[in-house]
DNA sequence: ACCTGAACACCGTTCAAGT
DNA sequence: ACCTGAACACCGTTCAAGT
């Protein structure tokens, strides 16, 4: 006898992404989201294989705003400017959402889905990559824009963790590693 | 009735590396331990706080090694070439110790003991400091560090995320970051 | 003094049983 | 068709009891 459902993967893939922002992915376990949902554990096994494909869902989710985020701080002018909004925004996004950071920039283990862009500069972060060739010359493109997105990730990353130990001002260091990249990266 | 200790926790943290190494962090469980050092785990409770006590002591071990490691990549000469050797060591290390470096770069949540070196001149990466100050000069010592480790730490922690999806050569993309940032730093 | 089994409150996951 | 309680094998941690 056929029953109507009581929840949605949207809704679990949300309550799953709230429960990440307020308490971190350790917290995000199959018991709490089922209770945010309003059903028993097993339910969730209905909708998501089991709690890694859930965390992989989120992961999706998390990089689409964050890649609407960064998206949004670029006014395709001048790609110096734009490079340092870009990167501003990035850091303030991981500094609001240090959970949904972790996840998608180092608590990854193997493949997850998210197939690469096609094409990169219409993608996730495509405005990164539309200013990064601005300054380095199609040549230069990918190696360039790892440069840059490596050392953002590893900042926001390290200052996260509590790893600026020796004083100094951070956001100072942030300026200064922006404005060496742009002309380290310029041909 | 005394009786004689059947461990320490010299054994329990070198345990408790040999399974971070073998099969990372959420490996690392008091039970796990406790049977590798020939115990039961209610007794490790006689020598660490909790696990996260023992997980701190683990990551200060880590971050020795890791010290050492980039130490002896040093020759103390040309500050160029140490700062690319630095890094390639770092790297090496961090792909053979992917658990070590996580758990070192990526999951030590709020503060942990290992106080900042009171002279980062000669502290766990005193090499990466000196060739970078010879580099940059005394003024931008500390922010030109953290540009160099957040790249080097950010690009390690993709490459080990899978983060790399869009081809291209990634040794060389880690040579031109190193290339390019050497040239960033130097006054 | 050190170690232990038993217990408690949690996990993720499966499955037969209910509607 | 969907949801559930009960069960299983795991966690971390505490504690009274054993030696």
């Amino acid at each position: 006898m056929p029953t109507p459902a009581r929840t949605s993967v949207d809704a679990i893939v949300n309550a799953g992404r709230a429960i990440l922002d307020a308490d971190g992915l350790d917290a995000v376990s199959m018991q709490r989201v089922a209770s945010a949902v309003g059903v028993r554990a097993p339910s969730l096994y209905k909708r998501v294989r089991d709690r890694d494909a859930l965390v992989r869902l989120i992961a999706a989710d998390v990089l689409a705003e964050l890649g609407a985020c960064v998206g949004a701080a670029s006014t395709g002018e001048d790609p110096s400017t734009d490079l340092a909004a870009i990167a501003d925004a990035f850091r303030a996004w991981a500094l609001q959402h240090p959970g949904a950071f972790g996840l998608v920039f180092s608590r990854l283990p193997d493949a997850w889905q998210p197939a690469p862009d096609a094409d990169p500069m219409t993608g996730t972060f495509g405005a990164l990559f539309r200013a990064v060739a601005a300054l380095s010359g199609p040549d230069d493109v990918l190696e360039a824009s790892r440069l840059v997105v490596a050392w953002a990730s590893g900042f926001v990353g390290m200052e996260l963790a509590g790893a600026f130990r020796m004083g100094g001002d951070v956001d100072a260091a942030f300026a200064y590693g922006i404005d060496r990249l742009v002309g380290a990266i310029a041909r």
